[in-house]
DNA sequence: TTGTATGCGTTATCAC
DNA sequence: GTGATAACGCATACAA
């Protein structure tokens, strides 16, 4: 039941209908000042049509656009895929969109190419992901183009802008569960420098050491970048310690899953040899061999939160800003062997 | 050096130029009919004011829009990431914007939800990931909307709307590997009902069995949904089996890793007493204890092209249409245990 | 309650 | 080569 030029418009459902165009905008934004007959008979014009309204004029007339845009330097896919999904449903039933924007961190032309994106599409809003929103320059740069952002990162901060996990606390729990299971020797494989996040879950993990009065070897820790590979040669730099940790906690599940390979490569088993926490719960945990204890982190109400604040007015931060990761346990994690 | 009024636009361009709205429009879209002075003038002008064409008012003019939407229903996170870079590639330089959009398949409103968004945003152009673009249902409400589409598939199709993996032939590859390692029962995971590369894989593995003259019992076919516990169930089922098979091909990683699973639990050694091979070439894959042998499918390039189709005009769709896929050899196949 | 005139930022038409 | 002027589809201000 469509014009045969393509598209039916404003303009002939009102001449349709019989009323101007003001009128049948009138119905579309539900003005309360309308009618009870006219809105009918404009309703009706308007199935009769098929009639939708183009956003692109919406946005022109409005002189705002309703797409929403998520920044990411995609550090693990499923993690941008959550994210994704939970800013979906916080648009869902609206009219916006959801735009993404990979950037590559450590690029010279990042910024660059982040403001020319934001000038060209003016999106309503951008969701910043770790750890671009980490990068002071980035928030300054949105602020600058006057551009509506929030951050998720691992640090709280103002609530208009931020929704955070409390990864240190996390953390701190996590390790002090391998302390309960008797563990006394424990090590770290933190992340890369410039998370925020690596550096919450490595202080999380100092914490919960220096509370249970362990000892902490400068070379009970080992950084890696979040990679397997870089997983896989911390955990050789920790385990030909003497004497070595008989647990370690891995600041992301890919690297815990490298650690993992290492020990298996050198014929130690997990947990009886070893016990091993990871972080993030992707689906390579429940599907490594021993399963991996871990910390689940709430990415996709995380995110679901972020699009509400972005799109909701002033009054939609209510919005709690801070969420709660909680400990997954799995097979991964055991006593310590008898010396 | 911007207006104080918010961003410049073509008439502040114009204005500071001295030259007419037109003019400077001329500019942007590189007329060819142009004085080089006056060129150069608003350029400078352009480049003063930090001017950038606003997309939403010409999208309204040239009544189409930039944006080419990703239509999927989320198998795997990590297909679904390749297919996003890729097609950021092929839109790269371009004005081109990309808007994710899933669905759920099985869902009864999924073709009206299609249809609203469709009409609603009117995207430049679709692509429909596997498996909603194998749906015909969907194909031919893109056809009725007059919307451009391209379909991501495991067989070939129409080569302006379709970009299609060699599926059965590569399966049939890997199968035959199994056949030369000396292996003479081969069993095998399918992937879903619904999912033509399921029926696909299935069939290059039927073909390559056939081939080799092997027996091929009705239960060596175990039928899984492509996650993780139903490799494991079907993997039970199979390991059940007496005797059983020693090599076992699965229709995709995610299966391959529960179907691992499954025969560590009974003790069974991979690959000494039992060699696998999965699809997709997942990071799971490499990250599985053994490293999986599995297929991998050029899902960056296939989605790098099908934006290309999508945007370019005709003359462009000189593109590949067909992809080829790879066998990747790692750890979890070996010749068969003696008897 | 409804209509008219005007603007949003750009491109297209067709003069000059 | 360049510039008025009218679209594009919708929304707002202000009348009526």
């Amino acid at each position: 039941m469509e014009r045969s030029g393509g598209q039916a418009t404003i303009n002939d459902v009102a001449r349709l209908a019989g009323v101007s165009k003001k009128t049948v905008s009138r119905v579309i934004n539900r003005s309360a000042l309308l009618g009870e007959e006219t809105r009918r008979r404009v309703e009706q014009v308007i199935a009769e049509l098929g009639y939708v309204p183009n956003p692109q004029a919406r946005a022109l007339a409005l002189r705002r656009n309703f797409l929403i845009a998520l920044v990411h330097d995609n550090p693990n896919a499923q993690t941008v895929m959550n994210v994704q999904q939970g800013l979906l449903e916080g648009v869902a039933g609206s009219e916006f969109e959801l735009v993404v924007r990979p950037v590559r961190r450590g690029s010279p032309t990042m910024l660059d190419d982040l403001r020319a994106f934001i000038e060209r599409q003016r999106p309503f809003g951008v969701l910043l992901m770790p750890p671009v929103g980490d990068l002071p320059p980035v928030v300054d740069l949105c602020r600058a183009l006057g551009c509506r952002h929030v951050r998720m990162s691992a640090v709280a901060g103002d609530p208009a802008s931020t929704v955070a996990s409390n990864d240190r606390e996390a953390v701190r729990h996590a390790v002090s569960y391998l302390v309960e299971q008797g563990h006394r020797r424990i090590g770290h494989v933190a992340g890369p420098d410039g998370f925020l996040s690596a550096a919450e879950r490595r202080a999380g993990f100092e914490e919960a050491v220096a509370a249970a009065e362990l000892a902490l070897p400068r070379s009970w820790i080992a950084q890696g970048s979040y990679t397997f590979e870089s997983g896989q040669e911390a955990g050789e730099r920790l385990l030909d310690l003497s004497p070595r940790p008989t647990a370690i906690f891995c600041a992301n599940d890919e690297m815990a899953a490298g650690l993992v390979h290492a020990a298996r490569a050198r014929g130690l088993d997990v947990p009886r040899d070893l016990s091993v926490i990871g972080f993030d719960d992707t689906p390579i945990a429940a599907h490594l061999w021993p399963p991996l204890t871990t910390v689940r982190w709430p990415s996709i109400s995380m995110a679901r939160t972020a699009a509400l604040k972005l799109i909701g007015g002033e009054q939609e931060v209510e919005e709690p800003s801070r969420f709660l990761s909680t400990l997954i346990r799995r097979a991964s994690v055991a006593p310590p062997p008898a010396d």
